[in-house]
DNA sequence: CGTGTGACACGTA
DNA sequence: TTACGTGCCACAC
């Protein structure tokens, strides 16, 4: 069993933002933290990784659309079955069709729930 | 209080 | 496209 410590706030932040991304859909490390407007990429890594086995991980991806390197065929291969728009001969997501764009009422109900 | 580390981002070559 | 340097933020020593 993994004892990851106790979820900061900002980490039960990071992980609902998550948990919220639509099948099929993805968002990078940076949008995840632009979102919650607090900390940065690292900050969200650092939670994904310690805390990130619980909510869909393979749909939070770097910048330049590639996954997490190590978990790089298991992320991949579920982004396919998803059917999420890949790119470079399906070794990266195609970001500008596959990054998730929240509504405004997603986010006053993410957000909202979150920071009332 | 300096230094290293990390599931990152970005510009430049 | 890949590789490298620099910036960034938080945290452990």
């Amino acid at each position: 069993m993994s004892d990851a410590g106790l979820p900061t706030p900002f980490a039960e932040q990071v992980l609902d933002v998550v948990a919220a991304i639509p099948r099929g859909r993805v968002l990078t490390y940076g949008d995840v933290a632009r979102l919650l407007e607090q900390g940065g990429p690292r900050q969200v890594g650092t939670v994904m990784s310690r805390f990130g086995g619980g909510v869909p991980w393979w749909r939070v991806i770097r910048a330049d659309g590639r996954p997490v390197a190590s978990l790089e065929a298991d992320a991949l291969a579920r982004l396919r079955r998803e059917r999420v728009p890949l790119a470079g001969g399906g070794s990266r997501v195609d970001l500008s069709r596959a990054r998730w764009q929240p509504s405004p009422a997603d986010l006053s109900e993410l957000l909202g729930g979150l920071r009332p």
